[in-house]
Parts: C-alpha cells; sequence; structure tokens
DNA sequence: CTCAAAGTTTACGTTAACGTAAACGTTATG
DNA sequence: CATAACGTTTACGTTAACGTAAACTTTGAG
C-alpha cells in the first residue's frame, strides 16, 4: 500500500493552505478518497497538486492547468482514442513551446543588457584607477 | 524622428482593448507623453507594453513585470548604481531560470508521455494488422 | 460647418483565486 | 475524560485585472 497524506499535510508541504486545497477540488482538479468525512489524498493525488502548482507558477490558470493535467488520465483504450489524445498533447505542447521562446527571449534580452551593464562598469572604474594614479 | 501611435493603434496591434492601456498606465507601467489630453505613445512606449504582455503571458503580475521592466530604464551614472542594478538583475534571472526548469520539466514530461502512446497506439493497429490477415 | 470616429475621465460591475470567520464534529493525548 | 488539534461545511470578504457604460470633448473627412 503506497502511503496517504492529510489535507493539512499536503499544504505544509507545499506551503498553501488547506483553502487552497480545497478549492482545487471545487474546481474539479483534485478529487481524494474519503474516510468518512475527511479527505485522504494519494500518491497520486500529491502528483496531480505538484502539477497544478507547477501550471500556475508558468501563467496558466487552474482550468488551462485542468486541461492539460487531465491529458494524463484521459482514456486510451481504443485506438481512436489514442489519436485525438496524441493531437491534443500536440495542442499543448505548442503552447508550451511558445512560453518557452517568450521566456528564452526575456532572459537573452536580460543577459545582453547585464553585459553592457558591466562594460560601463569596467569603463567607470578604469577611470577611477586612472585618477588615482 | 521616431514615429508615434495612438492608444487604439497599439490596442489593435497588441489585441488588447485601450482600457487596458489605460489600465496599465494607471498602475505606472506605461506613461505616454499627452498632447492636450491626448496620449501619444512613443516607439519606447511600444516596446515597454510589448514588454509588459510578454511578462503576462510569462505568469507575472503587473507588479512584478514592472519590476523587471523598470530595471531597464534604472540610473546607471555611478558606478554604485550599476553594481545595485547589476544584483537585482542577477536576482530576477534566478527567477527566470527557475521558470525555464519548470518549464523544460513540463515539456519533457509530455514528450515522454506522448512517446509512451504513440507507442501503444502501434501495438493496437499491430494487433489490428495480424487480425486482417 | 457637421457629424461620426476617436479620445477623455469617472465610476460602478465582474471574475478568478483564494482569505477569513463561524459553527460544528472527530481524534489524539496527557 | 477533558481539551487541544485537526477536520468539515457554509458563507461572506478581498484583490488584481480588467469590462462596461455614461457623459463629455476633440478631431478629421466630406
Amino acid at each position: 500500500m503506497e502511503r496517504t497524506y492529510s489535507i493539512s499535510e499536503l499544504a505544509r508541504e507545499f506551503e498553501i493552505t488547506p483553502r487552497t486545497i480545497r478549492y482545487y477540488e471545487d474546481e474539479g482538479l483534485i478529487l481524494p478518497d474519503r474516510v468518512g468525512q475527511r479527505r485522504v489524498y494519494s500518491a497520486g493525488d500529491r502528483v496531480r497538486l505538484a502539477l497544478v502548482l507547477r501550471g500556475k507558477r508558468l501563467g496558466f490558470s487552474l482550468s488551462e492547468a485542468k486541461d492539460i493535467i487531465d491529458l494524463y488520465s484521459a482514456p486510451q483504450g481504443e485506438a481512436g482514442q489514442l489519436q485525438t489524445l496524441l493531437e491534443k498533447l500536440e495542442t499543448k505542447r505548442e503552447l508550451l513551446e511558445e512560453k518557452r521562446r517568450d521566456l528564452d527571449a526575456t532572459i537573452a534580452n536580460m543577459d545582453r543588457y547585464a553585459a553592457r551593464c558591466r562594460e560601463q562598469l569596467a569603463e567607470l572604474e578604469g577611470l577611477n584607477l586612472e585618477a588615482a594614479e
């Protein structure tokens, strides 16, 4: 048997509140088992939660994150289902690659700027050294 | 003289509304010149707007985007200013690289999954071919 | 000159993603 | 066995990022 988690255990681990996890449940993102009233989270639920939070860090809304994550539990019994799944995966992949282009451009831009700043700084310090001689 | 832009020109180009651009002004992100009452946007304003929208696509809030973009117009006259600017750039760069790790992991994850789906599909179609013989 | 298009300010409305509080049941432990 | 810690539901509050509408001015084309 894999271990399970309480709501506050997961909240602590991911530095969020139980309220947030319950909200994700309301939105259909994570559907834990119940023992009586209490929610009991499986290892799979924990992974899904991690995926939701990673999606959020990348700028996806909860419903966008859900769209992506749900692909990982899509039905795959028939060839047709696998076909449409692969098409959807390709669509999402393109979206992610667009984001990567944006991100790479932002980083490259910043690197060029920082390089210019370092040159500028070297010039200024060069002048100071001359003045000190 | 570089060309200038009206608010609706920029709105059309970036597929947003004039309201959005004015809101960014309220938040201090873009500060166009005025001719009388009318806002007149420079080429630099247009670049800033593009940067704001790119930041949003990457999951930054408007104030986070502002923090980053403002570094590009930080004072650089003195060596000390350049030093602190370089430190801030380094901090933001690390943040961006963390995002890139998240993004790369997401894409790699999806690629592995898609590969398994294709294998699965090949198996299913193999069976169909045998049955057809 | 006229009038439609585009601009302005002000102000209230909306949605996503939670925060916060109340009112209550359950469980572990000293 | 009391009580503190944790859980539950329900419900109202909050903030960021705009949408929408009203009321008004400015400007370019005919």
